[in-house]
RNA sequence: GGGCGCGUAGCCUAGCCAGGAUAUGGCGCUAGCCUUCUAAGCUAGAAGCCAGGGGUUCGAAUCCCCUCGCGUCCGCCA
């Protein structure tokens, strides 16, 4: 990122706050380096902290300075002096507070919303951007997408949106498992069952049927068995151009199938990785022999493990082998996962996986080996020297339990979809009944589907969830229509005048106005971190937190009705709130609605 | 049995990585606010041994150790 002050010039072209955040640094860091501090004492405490806009906690600098906190914290205070980026700079007892000049900061956000539209909380990278392939979802092509799995592609899509905000050349990734023997038993249901109820025009919700029918057959009928284990044989080895064409059309139809919800709920991939292409075109082969040649690795009867009991691979539990082949030598999930990773590790400078807690010891594995074929050793330290980043999500289970399909204890993404968008049409009927049906339906499209979204990602990822419908349906509070509420209002104020192209931010001066500008000042830099930190669920947090001020503001500075000079300051308010709660909403994949 | 993750008011949840000043919000509950830019909104209130116990520290929800509870994995399945 080169120098520092070329860093800052960067970093002020995008983020408003970061110049408030930077002269107060550069104040403490004089003042201290007067008092003789050494470097690495200077800047533990400066933080954004709730009393004040930047605080700095002067305990673990007083002592080796031989003060006591309060005392450092009042000299602080005295060398700094006046600033004029800040209203003020005082101590209280130990803390030096530094409280942000409105006027500035509000001069200063507008002007960057104004500008830079949907670009702002958008970063640009220097030269030539690192390349990023995140992969999310890869669901099994056997069915439908139920929504214990939904977490998936809604945190990899959100993710998604703020690694390109970040200004990464993303690539996203869904990783297609047609290997597997699932999709041979559901292409021999269909072949073979006849008088199933598959009425659907969804490959998906008919395949299922298939599959879960020649589960059963193959469990009570050994010949049947063996009939289909045959034909796994064949289609792995693709002896059969006619049965491999079947299978790869099934997988295809299932897959689109698949996919309608996702492109209901506005979640995209850039393209897919076909697991057989890692089979057919050798680089597994190529994965497995030099793994067997490696000194991590053993045999059981011809199946070739990963040993787990290697003093570099120490991992606990009861079996410590993973097995990689099979006796006959033909190639295990795990194993093909490991070609697919190569291929994107040499295609990428960084690659993400979202997966679900699972696939733990399997990821595990993948790293591993990975490390082996690339290096010759492991290193399991920490996840830092892993070739590729996870982001691991918990289950959603239901009030009674675990999602199964077999056990029919499953909710399918489309009938979550289908149950929020009517649940929604009720309210518009009702708050709206003036409205032509047609605006009434996109309406509640867009207030269903943003309401999943939104009560999918708002919870950290690695906690539990359990599906409770009247919790997935929420559509006031901390939810999604909450905020797209605000943005309608936002947007009805704005449909009655057009702000002034000048106006003085300095009349802005109520508390809600305030407020409310010093959060959408706070967006460039929470988009920068969220990134950085992989942390999806804070712009859940951010999106509401701005429409719960805006609100305020709505509620205490009244905009049309106001004299002409505040009327053009609160107008251009109202319009950056706008913008930057369309660009909250975007990043989390929600439609921001000009009415409702 | 072992590995990994989680445990914050009746329910859901932020903060934990980089320890500091009264622990963030929501749902629900109680009491209010629509002749005024959409009340899917706003205001006020009650409600917490931050799972439990030790430790480190001037200071711990946050770091370390132990215990308990929940989830998940430990297939020549994917």
């Amino acid at each position: 990122m080169g120098t520092w002050p070329e860093f800052y010039k960067y970093m002020a072209k995008f983020d408003p706050l970061y110049i408030f955040e930077k002269e107060a640094k550069d104040q403490m860091r004089m003042v201290l380096n007067s008092l003789g501090a050494e470097e690495d004492l200077l800047l533990p405490g400066l933080k954004l902290h709730q009393h004040s806009d930047y605080a700095f906690v002067c305990f673990a600098t007083a002592g080796p300075l031989g003060m006591k906190p309060q005392e450092l914290a009042e000299k602080l205070v005295a060398g700094i002096g006046d600033n004029p980026l800040f209203e003020k700079i005082e101590n209280v007892g130990p803390y030096v507070n530094f409280y942000i000049d409105r006027k500035e900061l509000a001069l200063r956000t507008m002007e960057m919303v104004t500008r830079t539209k949907d670009r702002y909380g958008s970063f640009d990278m220097e030269g030539q951007p690192p390349k990023v392939i995140l992969e999310h979802t890869s669901a099994n092509p056997t069915g439908p997408l139920h929504v214990g799995r939904a977490r998936n592609p809604i945190i990899g899509d959100t993710m998604a949106r703020i690694l390109r905000k970040r200004g990464y050349d993303l690539d996203v990734q869904f990783y297609v498992d047609d290997m597997g023997k699932q999709l041979v038993i559901l292409t021999w249901g269909h072949e073979n069952i006849t008088g199933l109820d598959v009425e659907s025009d969804r490959a998906d919700h008919k395949f299922v049927k298939y599959y879960q029918e020649a589960n059963r057959l193959m469990e009570e009928d050994t010949s049947i068995n063996e009939e289909i284990n045959k034909l796994i044989s064949i289609y792995e080895e693709d002896g059969d151009a006619e049965i491999s064409k079947k299978v790869r059309k099934n997988c295809e139809d299932i897959l689109d199938g698949m996919l309608a919800p996702m492109r209901r709920l506005d979640v995209h991939y850039d393209s897919f990785a076909w697991e057989s292409k890692y089979v057919r075109d050798g680089s597994v082969k190529q994965v497995i022999d030099k793994l067997r040649a490696s000194e991590f690795t053993g045999e059981d009867e011809g199946a070739l493990f990963l040993d787990l009991s290697h003093e570099q691979l120490n991992k606990a539990g009861r079996e410590n082998k993973l097995f990689l082949t099979r006796s006959d030598g033909t190639s295990l999930y795990t194993t093909r996962d490991i070609g697919y990773h190569l291929e994107k590790l040499a295609n990428s400078n960084i690659a993400i996986n979202v997966l679900g807690e699972d696939h733990k010891l399997k990821a595990w594995a993948v790293n591993a080996c990975l490390q082996i074929l690339e290096k010759g050793s492991v290193d399991i330290s920490s996840c830092d020297s892993d070739p590729v980043e996870i982001l691991f999500y918990a289950f959603v289970s239901l009030p009674e339990g675990k999602m199964s399909t077999r056990k029919g204890h499953v909710v399918y993404m489309d009938d979550l979809i289908e149950e929020a968008v009517s649940r929604a049409l009720d309210e518009v009927e009702k708050k709206r009944p003036e409205l032509p049906d047609e605006i009434k339906h996109g309406i509640a499209e867009i207030v269903g589907v943003g309401a999943i979204r939104y009560n999918i990602i708002r919870v950290q990822a690695e906690k539990q969830m359990t599906f409770k419908w009247e919790e997935a349906m929420n559509f006031e509070g901390n939810s999604a229509p909450f905020i797209q509420y605000s943005h309608a209002r936002a947007s009805s104020i704005l449909r009655k005048t057009t702000p002034p192209e000048n106006f003085d931010p300095g009349l802005l001066v109520h508390d809600s106005e305030l407020d409310l500008i010093k959060t959408l000042a706070k967006f460039p830099s929470l988009i920068f971190k969220c990134a950085d930190d992989r942390t999806p669920h804070i712009i859940a947090s951010y999106a509401y937190e701005l429409a719960s001020l805006f609100n305020q503001f709505y509620r205490d500075c009244p905009v049309l009705s106001a004299e002409e000079d505040i009327m053009g300051s609160r107008l251009n308010l109202v319009k950056c709130s706008k913008m930057v709660l369309q660009n909250a909403l975007n990043t989390l994949g929600i439609v921001a609605p000009e009415e409702m």
